[in-house]
DNA sequence: AAATTATATGAATAAATATTTATATGAATT
DNA sequence: AATTCATATAAATATTTATTCATATAATTT
């Protein structure tokens, strides 16, 4: 394990969630297990770019699938994954980087 | 501040340390302050790049700059910073992101 | 006061990424 | 067994982002 190899691992996953949708998208999954219809609805985008989206952030190990009946459900893969997500806010607001309108 | 507010900070945030240049950089000022000379000796890049990602860096408060006869000299803003990356290291190692080769 | 050094900036181009379009698949209904 | 529903995928297009190119500025040196 190569000090470019994380360091690439980290872009890739800083990426990953660094995209508009796949954030909102996580933020759901942090409140529980959604299917993709659910999130279709929520974000009131086309379901062909949140199957996309959602493929990136399994690529990633951020989100894991399971299927049921004609429904996929997916999740976050791990606790971490919520921590970063609000350890990400906590520090969004120090850097005074939240700004409105 | 609305939560699409601090979704949209979360992600420019992100966006901006998930860009593997912007990251060695981070990387590098994570151990001290360094002028601009010095950034684009260790990574080998133009300086007219290196000068573009500082700016964006610097746009999200990441990091902070100070003239001192010709130089600027970078470093990051906040230690919460230095934690951040981290704390990413560990997450992606977690998710086994880290691949050789 | 040239010439050089360190950095920055705007515009042009290249490359990467997101979104849409078209279509496929498999499971449940009718 | 045909139709509908939920999801996925590949290819095409659109958009964003990174990089380069040309040039500017301001602080030293010569």
């Amino acid at each position: 394990m190569s000090a470019p190899a994380v360091e690439e691992a980290q872009t890739r996953f800083l990426k990953c969630v660094g995209d508009p949708v796949r954030f909102r998208i996580l933020k759901m999954l942090v409140k529980g297990e959604r299917c993709v219809c659910d999130i279709v609805e929520a974000l009131g985008r086309e379901q062909t770019l949140v199957s996309h989206h959602l493929r990136a952030l399994k690529a990633c190990n951020i989100v894991k699938s399971r299927k049921e009946g004609r429904r996929t459900y997916y999740s976050i893969t791990d606790e971490a994954v919520v921590a970063f997500v609000s350890n990400t806010e906590r520090l969004v607001r120090k850097l005074s980087l939240v700004t409105e309108s």
